[in-house]
DNA sequence: TTATCTGCAAAGCATTTGCAGCACA
DNA sequence: TGTGCTGCAAATGCTTTGCAGATAA
Protein backbone atom coordinates (compact mmCIF):
# COMPACT_ATOMS: atom_id res chain seq x y z
CA UNK A 1 0.00 0.00 0.00
CA UNK A 2 1.80 3.45 -1.13
CA UNK A 3 1.50 5.95 1.03
CA UNK A 4 0.43 9.57 -0.26
CA UNK A 5 2.91 12.23 0.71
CA UNK A 6 1.28 15.52 1.51
CA UNK A 7 2.50 18.76 2.38
CA UNK A 8 0.92 19.97 5.61
CA UNK A 9 2.70 22.90 7.81
CA UNK A 10 1.05 24.30 10.26
CA UNK A 11 -1.61 22.23 12.99
CA UNK A 12 -4.53 23.67 10.86
CA UNK A 13 -3.75 22.33 7.74
CA UNK A 14 -2.31 18.73 9.06
CA UNK A 15 -5.73 18.39 11.09
CA UNK A 16 -7.61 19.00 7.94
CA UNK A 17 -5.39 17.13 5.69
CA UNK A 18 -5.38 14.11 7.98
CA UNK A 19 -9.54 14.19 8.63
CA UNK A 20 -9.43 13.91 4.78
CA UNK A 21 -7.38 11.09 4.41
CA UNK A 22 -9.61 9.11 7.60
CA UNK A 23 -12.76 10.02 5.63
CA UNK A 24 -12.06 8.71 2.56
CA UNK A 25 -11.02 5.56 4.34
CA UNK A 26 -13.70 5.50 6.02
CA UNK A 27 -15.72 5.95 2.87
CA UNK A 28 -14.09 3.01 1.35
CA UNK A 29 -14.40 0.97 3.88
CA UNK A 30 -18.27 2.42 4.05
CA UNK A 31 -17.63 2.99 7.88
CA UNK A 32 -19.32 5.66 9.36
CA UNK A 33 -17.82 8.88 10.58
CA UNK A 34 -17.76 9.25 14.60
CA UNK A 35 -17.22 12.37 16.80
CA UNK A 36 -15.20 10.39 19.20
CA UNK A 37 -13.22 8.98 17.04
CA UNK A 38 -12.39 12.80 15.22
CA UNK A 39 -11.61 13.79 19.00
CA UNK A 40 -9.02 10.92 18.90
CA UNK A 41 -7.50 12.08 15.90
CA UNK A 42 -7.54 15.55 16.97
CA UNK A 43 -5.67 14.60 20.11
CA UNK A 44 -3.35 12.31 18.21
CA UNK A 45 -2.24 14.57 16.08
CA UNK A 46 -1.22 17.04 18.56
CA UNK A 47 0.46 14.56 20.86
CA UNK A 48 3.92 13.25 20.70
CA UNK A 49 5.35 10.48 18.89
CA UNK A 50 5.61 6.60 19.85
CA UNK A 51 2.42 6.87 22.14
CA UNK A 52 0.78 3.85 23.76
CA UNK A 53 -2.65 3.29 22.97
CA UNK A 54 -3.00 3.51 27.04
CA UNK A 55 -1.04 6.49 26.97
CA UNK A 56 -3.07 8.36 24.46
CA UNK A 57 -6.09 7.04 25.80
CA UNK A 58 -4.65 9.25 28.84
CA UNK A 59 -4.60 11.93 26.89
CA UNK A 60 -7.42 11.96 25.62
CA UNK A 61 -9.32 11.41 28.78
CA UNK A 62 -7.81 14.80 30.74
CA UNK A 63 -11.01 16.73 28.29
CA UNK A 64 -13.29 13.46 27.58
CA UNK A 65 -13.23 10.90 30.19
CA UNK A 66 -16.15 9.32 28.79
CA UNK A 67 -14.12 7.84 25.76
CA UNK A 68 -13.03 4.16 26.59
CA UNK A 69 -9.83 2.09 25.64
CA UNK A 70 -11.75 0.27 23.33
CA UNK A 71 -12.31 3.31 20.95
CA UNK A 72 -9.15 4.88 21.31
CA UNK A 73 -7.39 1.21 19.88
CA UNK A 74 -9.84 0.92 17.04
CA UNK A 75 -9.38 4.44 16.09
CA UNK A 76 -5.61 3.70 16.18
CA UNK A 77 -5.96 0.44 13.75
CA UNK A 78 -8.08 3.00 11.55
CA UNK A 79 -5.03 5.23 11.54
CA UNK A 80 -2.73 2.86 10.81
CA UNK A 81 -4.76 1.41 7.99
CA UNK A 82 -4.79 4.91 5.91
CA UNK A 83 -1.11 5.56 6.70
CA UNK A 84 -2.24 8.54 9.31
CA UNK A 85 -0.22 6.06 12.38
CA UNK A 86 2.99 4.01 12.08
CA UNK A 87 3.12 1.33 14.46
CA UNK A 88 7.04 1.42 16.07
CA UNK A 89 8.49 -1.59 17.81
CA UNK A 90 10.69 -0.70 20.95
CA UNK A 91 10.98 -3.89 22.37
CA UNK A 92 9.06 -3.35 25.16
CA UNK A 93 5.97 -5.99 24.23
CA UNK A 94 3.90 -2.53 23.99
CA UNK A 95 2.60 -1.25 20.52
CA UNK A 96 3.85 2.29 19.93
CA UNK A 97 2.43 4.98 17.19
CA UNK A 98 3.91 7.41 15.33
CA UNK A 99 2.43 10.07 13.11
CA UNK A 100 2.51 8.85 9.99
CA UNK A 101 1.79 12.07 7.64
CA UNK A 102 4.22 14.58 6.40
CA UNK A 103 7.21 12.77 8.13
CA UNK A 104 10.53 11.94 6.77
CA UNK A 105 11.09 7.88 6.52
CA UNK A 106 12.90 7.48 10.24
CA UNK A 107 14.37 5.37 13.14
CA UNK A 108 15.08 5.05 16.35
CA UNK A 109 17.74 4.58 18.57
CA UNK A 110 16.91 3.80 22.11
CA UNK A 111 18.36 3.99 25.60
CA UNK A 112 17.43 0.43 27.20
CA UNK A 113 17.84 1.64 30.74
CA UNK A 114 15.47 4.85 30.73
CA UNK A 115 13.96 4.17 27.53
CA UNK A 116 14.78 7.28 26.20
CA UNK A 117 14.78 7.62 22.55
CA UNK A 118 16.54 9.78 19.15
CA UNK A 119 15.45 10.03 15.72
CA UNK A 120 17.39 9.53 12.78
CA UNK A 121 18.10 9.56 8.95
CA UNK A 122 19.31 6.91 7.18
CA UNK A 123 18.64 7.00 3.49
CA UNK A 124 20.60 3.89 2.78
CA UNK A 125 18.62 1.72 4.41
CA UNK A 126 16.08 2.18 1.93
CA UNK A 127 18.40 1.19 -0.82
CA UNK A 128 19.28 -1.95 0.97
CA UNK A 129 15.68 -2.66 1.77
CA UNK A 130 15.53 -2.27 -2.29
CA UNK A 131 18.58 -3.90 -3.08
CA UNK A 132 18.07 -6.79 -0.57
CA UNK A 133 14.81 -7.56 -1.90
CA UNK A 134 15.57 -7.52 -6.05
CA UNK A 135 18.10 -9.82 -4.93
CA UNK A 136 15.66 -12.33 -3.21
CA UNK A 137 12.51 -11.24 -5.80
CA UNK A 138 10.66 -10.06 -3.10
CA UNK A 139 8.30 -7.41 -3.37
CA UNK A 140 9.41 -5.53 -0.31
CA UNK A 141 6.70 -3.56 1.66
CA UNK A 142 8.84 -2.41 4.78
CA UNK A 143 11.11 -2.40 7.02
CA UNK A 144 11.91 -2.29 10.89
CA UNK A 145 15.59 -0.45 12.05
CA UNK A 146 16.26 -0.33 15.89
CA UNK A 147 19.95 0.67 17.81
CA UNK A 148 19.46 -0.43 21.02
CA UNK A 149 22.07 1.13 23.87
CA UNK A 150 22.63 3.34 26.78
CA UNK A 151 22.49 7.28 26.42
CA UNK A 152 24.61 9.57 27.65
CA UNK A 153 23.32 10.25 30.85
CA UNK A 154 22.63 6.69 31.54
CA UNK A 155 26.40 5.49 31.07
CA UNK A 156 27.76 8.27 33.01
CA UNK A 157 25.76 6.64 35.93
CA UNK A 158 26.44 3.43 35.32
CA UNK A 159 30.63 4.39 35.33
CA UNK A 160 29.78 5.63 38.66
CA UNK A 161 28.31 3.24 40.00
CA UNK A 162 30.97 0.53 39.26
CA UNK A 163 33.54 2.42 40.92
CA UNK B 1 49.06 -25.96 14.44
CA UNK B 2 48.85 -22.58 16.01
CA UNK B 3 45.27 -22.12 15.16
CA UNK B 4 43.28 -20.61 18.48
CA UNK B 5 40.19 -19.78 17.39
CA UNK B 6 37.51 -22.23 18.04
CA UNK B 7 36.60 -24.38 15.11
CA UNK B 8 33.04 -25.42 15.27
CA UNK B 9 32.42 -27.34 12.03
CA UNK B 10 31.06 -30.43 13.28
CA UNK B 11 28.32 -30.93 15.13
CA UNK B 12 30.30 -32.65 17.93
CA UNK B 13 32.66 -29.73 18.60
CA UNK B 14 29.67 -27.02 18.47
CA UNK B 15 28.00 -29.10 21.17
CA UNK B 16 30.98 -29.08 23.37
CA UNK B 17 31.44 -25.39 22.99
CA UNK B 18 27.97 -24.70 23.86
CA UNK B 19 27.80 -26.74 26.71
CA UNK B 20 31.30 -25.31 28.21
CA UNK B 21 29.34 -21.92 27.53
CA UNK B 22 26.69 -22.78 28.97
CA UNK B 23 28.29 -24.31 31.99
CA UNK B 24 30.55 -21.42 32.86
CA UNK B 25 27.08 -19.32 32.94
CA UNK B 26 25.66 -21.28 35.22
CA UNK B 27 29.22 -21.28 37.55
CA UNK B 28 28.62 -17.31 37.19
CA UNK B 29 25.28 -17.79 38.41
CA UNK B 30 25.97 -20.51 40.93
CA UNK B 31 23.20 -22.47 39.40
CA UNK B 32 23.25 -26.08 38.83
CA UNK B 33 23.88 -28.36 35.95
CA UNK B 34 20.54 -30.62 34.65
CA UNK B 35 20.04 -33.50 32.32
CA UNK B 36 16.67 -31.94 31.30
CA UNK B 37 18.62 -28.47 30.39
CA UNK B 38 21.38 -29.96 28.60
CA UNK B 39 18.73 -32.24 26.61
CA UNK B 40 16.96 -29.13 25.88
CA UNK B 41 20.53 -27.43 24.51
CA UNK B 42 21.30 -30.92 22.26
CA UNK B 43 17.89 -30.26 20.07
CA UNK B 44 18.21 -26.42 20.19
CA UNK B 45 21.53 -26.57 18.39
CA UNK B 46 20.61 -29.66 16.11
CA UNK B 47 17.27 -27.64 15.34
CA UNK B 48 16.48 -24.96 12.53
CA UNK B 49 16.84 -21.57 13.26
CA UNK B 50 13.96 -18.91 14.13
CA UNK B 51 12.06 -21.51 16.49
CA UNK B 52 9.65 -20.41 19.15
CA UNK B 53 9.59 -21.88 22.60
CA UNK B 54 6.59 -24.20 22.00
CA UNK B 55 8.21 -24.87 18.30
CA UNK B 56 11.28 -26.31 20.49
CA UNK B 57 9.26 -27.81 23.11
CA UNK B 58 7.90 -29.78 19.85
CA UNK B 59 11.20 -30.89 18.98
CA UNK B 60 12.00 -32.05 22.54
CA UNK B 61 8.85 -33.59 22.97
CA UNK B 62 9.62 -36.29 20.27
CA UNK B 63 12.22 -38.04 22.30
CA UNK B 64 11.35 -36.18 25.66
CA UNK B 65 7.44 -36.02 26.13
CA UNK B 66 7.93 -35.64 29.84
CA UNK B 67 9.89 -32.25 29.40
CA UNK B 68 7.62 -29.57 30.18
CA UNK B 69 6.96 -25.75 28.46
CA UNK B 70 8.46 -24.22 31.37
CA UNK B 71 12.00 -26.26 31.25
CA UNK B 72 12.49 -25.10 27.99
CA UNK B 73 11.54 -21.79 28.29
CA UNK B 74 14.27 -21.17 31.08
CA UNK B 75 16.74 -23.15 29.34
CA UNK B 76 16.21 -20.51 26.40
CA UNK B 77 16.22 -17.41 28.60
CA UNK B 78 19.52 -18.65 29.70
CA UNK B 79 20.79 -19.35 26.58
CA UNK B 80 20.11 -16.04 25.59
CA UNK B 81 21.96 -14.57 28.49
CA UNK B 82 25.31 -16.44 27.43
CA UNK B 83 24.94 -15.27 23.86
CA UNK B 84 24.02 -19.10 22.59
CA UNK B 85 20.85 -17.59 21.25
CA UNK B 86 19.34 -14.75 20.31
CA UNK B 87 16.33 -13.59 20.43
CA UNK B 88 14.72 -12.26 17.10
CA UNK B 89 11.52 -10.59 16.34
CA UNK B 90 9.32 -11.57 13.39
CA UNK B 91 6.42 -9.24 14.52
CA UNK B 92 3.64 -11.47 15.03
CA UNK B 93 4.11 -11.24 18.86
CA UNK B 94 5.62 -14.53 19.39
CA UNK B 95 9.53 -14.38 20.36
CA UNK B 96 11.91 -16.69 18.24
CA UNK B 97 15.31 -17.83 18.88
CA UNK B 98 18.33 -18.49 16.94
CA UNK B 99 21.77 -19.95 17.22
CA UNK B 100 23.89 -17.64 18.31
CA UNK B 101 27.29 -19.26 18.43
CA UNK B 102 29.21 -19.21 15.37
CA UNK B 103 26.83 -17.43 13.31
CA UNK B 104 28.15 -13.86 10.85
CA UNK B 105 25.95 -10.68 11.77
CA UNK B 106 22.93 -11.17 9.91
CA UNK B 107 19.30 -9.78 9.12
CA UNK B 108 16.18 -11.40 7.78
CA UNK B 109 13.26 -10.30 5.57
CA UNK B 110 9.97 -11.75 6.17
CA UNK B 111 7.50 -12.53 4.07
CA UNK B 112 3.89 -11.36 5.71
CA UNK B 113 1.50 -13.39 3.71
CA UNK B 114 3.47 -16.97 4.38
CA UNK B 115 5.48 -16.18 7.54
CA UNK B 116 8.47 -17.64 5.39
CA UNK B 117 11.91 -15.64 5.94
CA UNK B 118 15.20 -15.50 4.33
CA UNK B 119 18.71 -14.31 6.03
CA UNK B 120 20.99 -11.60 3.97
CA UNK B 121 23.93 -10.07 5.12
CA UNK B 122 24.98 -6.47 5.26
CA UNK B 123 27.20 -5.35 6.82
CA UNK B 124 26.81 -1.47 6.08
CA UNK B 125 24.43 -1.75 8.90
CA UNK B 126 27.11 -1.94 11.75
CA UNK B 127 28.54 0.65 10.09
CA UNK B 128 25.18 2.84 10.23
CA UNK B 129 25.07 1.62 14.03
CA UNK B 130 28.50 3.09 15.17
CA UNK B 131 28.14 6.20 13.26
CA UNK B 132 24.30 7.14 14.96
CA UNK B 133 25.39 5.77 18.36
CA UNK B 134 28.80 8.50 18.13
CA UNK B 135 26.95 11.25 17.05
CA UNK B 136 24.10 11.28 19.42
CA UNK B 137 26.86 9.71 22.44
CA UNK B 138 24.59 6.53 22.72
CA UNK B 139 26.92 3.47 23.70
CA UNK B 140 25.52 1.24 21.24
CA UNK B 141 24.54 -2.57 22.30
CA UNK B 142 23.19 -4.17 19.26
CA UNK B 143 20.24 -3.70 16.89
CA UNK B 144 17.54 -4.92 14.89
CA UNK B 145 16.58 -5.06 10.88
CA UNK B 146 14.18 -6.69 9.52
CA UNK B 147 12.69 -5.93 5.59
CA UNK B 148 9.10 -6.71 5.33
CA UNK B 149 7.21 -8.04 1.90
CA UNK B 150 6.11 -10.34 0.02
CA UNK B 151 8.18 -13.30 -1.44
CA UNK B 152 7.85 -14.28 -5.04
CA UNK B 153 5.42 -17.35 -4.21
CA UNK B 154 2.84 -15.58 -2.47
CA UNK B 155 2.97 -12.59 -4.72
CA UNK B 156 2.37 -14.60 -7.79
CA UNK B 157 -0.58 -16.12 -5.96
CA UNK B 158 -1.76 -12.42 -5.68
CA UNK B 159 -1.69 -11.28 -9.01
CA UNK B 160 -3.76 -14.25 -10.37
CA UNK B 161 -6.49 -13.07 -7.74
CA UNK B 162 -6.44 -9.74 -8.29
CA UNK B 163 -7.46 -11.02 -12.25
C1' DT C 1 21.51 -31.78 53.41
C1' DT C 2 20.52 -27.67 50.93
C1' DA C 3 19.75 -25.08 47.03
C1' DT C 4 18.30 -25.47 42.41
C1' DC C 5 15.44 -27.60 38.87
C1' DT C 6 10.79 -29.14 37.04
C1' DG C 7 6.04 -29.57 35.76
C1' DC C 8 1.71 -27.90 36.66
C1' DA C 9 -1.42 -24.63 37.18
C1' DA C 10 -2.38 -20.13 37.75
C1' DA C 11 -1.28 -15.24 37.34
C1' DG C 12 0.05 -11.33 34.34
C1' DC C 13 -0.67 -8.37 30.68
C1' DA C 14 -1.40 -6.28 26.29
C1' DT C 15 -4.43 -7.17 22.70
C1' DT C 16 -8.96 -8.53 20.75
C1' DT C 17 -13.73 -9.42 20.57
C1' DG C 18 -18.98 -10.26 21.85
C1' DC C 19 -22.77 -7.79 23.07
C1' DA C 20 -26.33 -4.52 24.29
C1' DG C 21 -27.39 0.11 23.85
C1' DC C 22 -26.21 4.67 21.46
C1' DA C 23 -25.42 7.56 17.38
C1' DC C 24 -24.75 8.67 12.68
C1' DA C 25 -26.45 8.71 7.78
C1' DT D 1 -34.48 2.75 10.27
C1' DG D 2 -30.63 0.30 9.82
C1' DT D 3 -25.79 -0.12 10.23
C1' DG D 4 -21.87 1.18 12.44
C1' DC D 5 -19.87 2.99 16.90
C1' DT D 6 -18.95 2.54 22.07
C1' DG D 7 -17.93 0.96 26.61
C1' DC D 8 -17.85 -2.84 29.34
C1' DA D 9 -16.48 -7.07 30.43
C1' DA D 10 -14.76 -11.16 29.11
C1' DA D 11 -11.79 -14.00 25.95
C1' DT D 12 -7.26 -14.67 23.86
C1' DG D 13 -2.64 -15.95 23.58
C1' DC D 14 1.93 -15.61 24.95
C1' DT D 15 4.86 -14.88 28.82
C1' DT D 16 6.04 -15.33 33.55
C1' DT D 17 5.80 -17.04 38.30
C1' DG D 18 4.40 -19.69 42.83
C1' DC D 19 4.69 -23.95 44.68
C1' DA D 20 5.50 -28.73 46.05
C1' DG D 21 8.12 -32.60 44.85
C1' DA D 22 12.44 -34.26 42.27
C1' DT D 23 17.34 -33.69 41.55
C1' DA D 24 22.11 -32.11 41.54
C1' DA D 25 26.23 -30.98 44.43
Amino acid sequence: MAKKRVDVRSGEDLLATAQKILDEHLLQLRLKRSSRRDIVLRVFLAAGDHLTTQELLDLVSKKHPTIGYTTVYRALRLFTQCGLATEVEFSDGVARFEHGLNRRTHHHMICTTCGDSVEFFSPEIEVIEHRIGKRFHYQTATHRFQIYGTCEECEKKRRVQKK
